[in-house]
DNA sequence: GTCCCGATGA
DNA sequence: TCATCGGGAC
């Protein structure tokens, strides 16, 4: 008997059978207008208090609740999923609008309707699927097996934002996103949104913040882009003193066995903790004695002996060999269940699709809808309306209103110039100028000479110079460089004469490169006519292409600036910085900060590949003779 | 709605 | 090693 066999017995036997669930309709809040009576909306905009909002991409509005929290009044939100708005205009107090925001002409002109014409802050956060981690790993498999174009339309949905800005002049503008949105696109994406911000006079401050520091029980960390007009101050919420646990949101509530679908339900006890009183607040009685969504999937037999095995913070590793449906070695983590004394794995809208990630603490179920809603800290009195599934949906994706609200008040008080001058962050200091000046005077003088830097290439011949450039060391390469060029223009010449070359490679211990070559030329003929592209997504859908060399090609081949961050530059920037423990992203914006109005351009890029080569080594570095050391953090410590 | 599937960055 | 506002087949 096979395992493949074993495995489809169990399925079948096993499977659930499908269940929809009630599908919650909502009214709107009762103090909005209609949004159909001009009337009655203007009139309703005129008593609306100060500073105003606007939460493009709103969802189910976590961040709307946030900023309501705070005293904003947001006064319009728009999606495209209807019965997210649905959910919105029934706790939000404000006008609510569903369409596409790719375009967002639609929208404006309703703008224009409601008589809407200029607001205080724009906010709001772009589907972030095509940024996430676990999203480019799908989306990166599809392209490589050519199911899918290498184009994510979704990714452009944040230059809306940018339309409704020139149309609503905001003094602020908020966007929210995943941490990976300052790598897509090796990064050019985010270096893109804050220039436009900046063309725009907005002062803007990049941050990635911890939900836990906040009072949101859960892992969960966001990306959090702040444009300030007119170079306002800004300062970035201060974390709140202690560690959340999801024992602290969800331990009042009442116990549920699997697969209970009644909507309402009484409270057993008061909250047990100071978050969970606050997520209670506001239930108007007899509400206050009824808890919603407090409904759970049901549980396959199968995984329902494993959830009695698993203990807190137990994950597939400890589900025993003969439970086993998935395969452990990419699997590790695909059952986790919670505990009351931690925080919880981040709520995505993944648990809409199944709940293995987010397992009960102590009962044998996975978490129903509220308490779903509790981790991200929606507070009771917030409704849900759609399916179950749907409801899920909304939670995982919703910005957690706590968290919301720290970000709210810091706008805020920004907005009410209440941070004092010396907070000032994310200026760019007055002597980048110089720096630049003084690096290019010296790569004037000292640059290395290569033959790639004679000659005039063909953006084939350059990807393949960087395939190998890249993690060697330039002289290394230089010697096999003419024959690499020597063999044509294109890949297709390249494919037909390169039979010679693995010699050569191997003898420079670059073996393994000519077989990485052989399929890049092959994919670039067969799959992309022969064209190198000029694009990131295209670029790196090329075997052997990753963030580096698409960038190298962009801005070598096709004079795009990037910033290139290779082992050189990234020590450079952490030198420059005198900081070891930044992330990958702030060095990159702090790169392109420091190569001035001119951008991460050729020139820059190879002064800073030859400065690391040659001055700014990794061991004993020759400060003496460094052209930007009046800059540089680490260099004028060690003198 | 339910089940199964994996690459990526720090 | 850890964690992931994920996606398609059925």
């Amino acid at each position: 008997m096979s395992n493949a066999s074993e495995t489809i017995q169990k399925r079948s036997s096993y499977r659930l059978p499908t269940h929809r669930g009630e599908r919650i309709r909502l009214a709107p809040h009762q103090m909005s207008p209609d949004p159909k009576d001009k009337d009655a909306v203007r009139r309703w905009l005129e008593e609306r208090p100060r500073p105003w909002a606007i939460d493009l991409f709103c969802g189910a509005g976590g961040l709307s609740l946030g900023l309501e929290e705070e005293g904003f009044s947001v006064v319009a939100a728009a999606d495209a999923d209807q019965v997210a708005t649905e959910t919105h205009a029934a706790n939000i107090h404000g006008l609510t609008w569903t369409g596409d925001l790719s375009d967002p002409s639609e929208f404006i002109r309703q703008l224009d309707d409601w008589g809407i014409e200029e607001v205080d802050l724009l906010a709001g956060g772009p589907p972030c699927q095509p940024f996430s981690t676990a999203g480019m790993s799908k989306i990166g498999d599809l392209v490589r097996r050519g199911d899918r174009s290498p184009r994510d339309e979704r990714a452009d949905l944040w230059r809306s934002f940018f339309a409704i800005v020139d149309r609503l002049n905001p003094r602020a503008m908020l966007f929210e996103n995943v941490p990976n949105f300052a790598q897509a696109q090796g990064g050019a994406l985010l270096i893109a949104l804050l220039d436009e911000l900046k063309g725009r006079g907005y002062g803007a401050h990049v941050e990635v913040l911890e939900a836990w520091r906040y009072r949101v029980p859960q892992h969960r960390s966001r990306l959090f882009v702040i444009g300030i007009a007119e170079e306002g101050n800004f300062e970035w919420p201060k974390p709140i003193k202690g560690r959340p646990t999801v024992g602290q949101v969800i331990g009042d509530l009442p116990v549920v066995e699997a697969g209970v679908r009644d909507e309402v339900q009484g409270y057993k006890g008061p909250p047990e903790s100071v978050l969970g009183r606050l997520l209670r607040k506001g239930l108007t009685h007899p509400e206050s004695q009824l808890i919603r969504d407090h409904v759970t999937r049901s549980v396959r037999p199968d995984d329902a002996e494993i959830y009695k095995l698993l203990k807190p913070g137990g994950t597939y590793m400890d589900v025993p060999e003969h439970l086993r449906r998935y395969r452990s070695d990419t699997f590790s983590d695909k059952y986790l269940r919670l505990s009351f004394e931690d925080l919880s794995r981040t709520i995505t809208a993944h648990i809409a699709k199944d709940g293995y990630w987010y397992i009960h603490p102590r009962e044998d179920r996975t978490l129903s809808i509220r308490e779903a809603a509790r981790i991200q800290t929606f507070p009771d009195r917030f409704r849900f309306a759609g399916q179950p599934s749907n409801r899920y949906r909304q939670i995982g994706n919703a910005v957690p209103p706590l968290l919301a609200s720290a970000i709210a008040s810091a706008v805020k008080d920004a907005l009410e110039d209440r941070i004092p001058v010396a907070g000032t962050t994310g200026r760019q200091p007055k002597s980048v100028g110089h720096l630049r000046d003084n690096l290019s005077r010296w790569f004037g003088q000292s640059k290395r000479d290569f033959p790639w830097r004679r000659l005039r290439l063909s953006p084939w011949q350059i990807l393949l110079l960087e395939m190998c450039l890249h993690r060697t060391k330039a002289e290394q390469v230089a010697r096999v460089a003419d024959k690499l060029l020597s063999l044509g223009e294109t890949p297709d010449s390249f494919l037909s004469n390169s039979r010679d070359l693995a010699p050569v490679l191997s003898s420079l211990g670059l073996h393994w490169r000519s077989v990485n070559l052989a399929s890049a030329a092959e994919f670039v003929r067969d799959r992309l006519a022969g064209e190198v592209p000029d694009n990131w997504q295209e670029l790196t859908a090329i075997p052997g292409v990753g963030d580096y060399i698409a960038s190298a090609v962009l801005c070598f081949a096709f004079g795009r600036p990037s910033v290139l961050m290779d082992t050189n530059t990234v020590r450079i920037a952490r030198r420059l910085l005198g900081s070891s423990d930044q992330p990958n992203w702030q060095l990159r914006l702090a790169l392109h900060k420091l190569a001035g109005p001119r951008g991460a351009d050729v020139e820059w890029n190879q002064a800073l590949l030859d400065l690391g080569a040659l001055v700014c080594t990794a061991r004993a570095p020759k400060c003496g003779e460094c052209p930007i050391r009046a800059y540089c953090k680490t260099g004028t410590e060690m003198s």
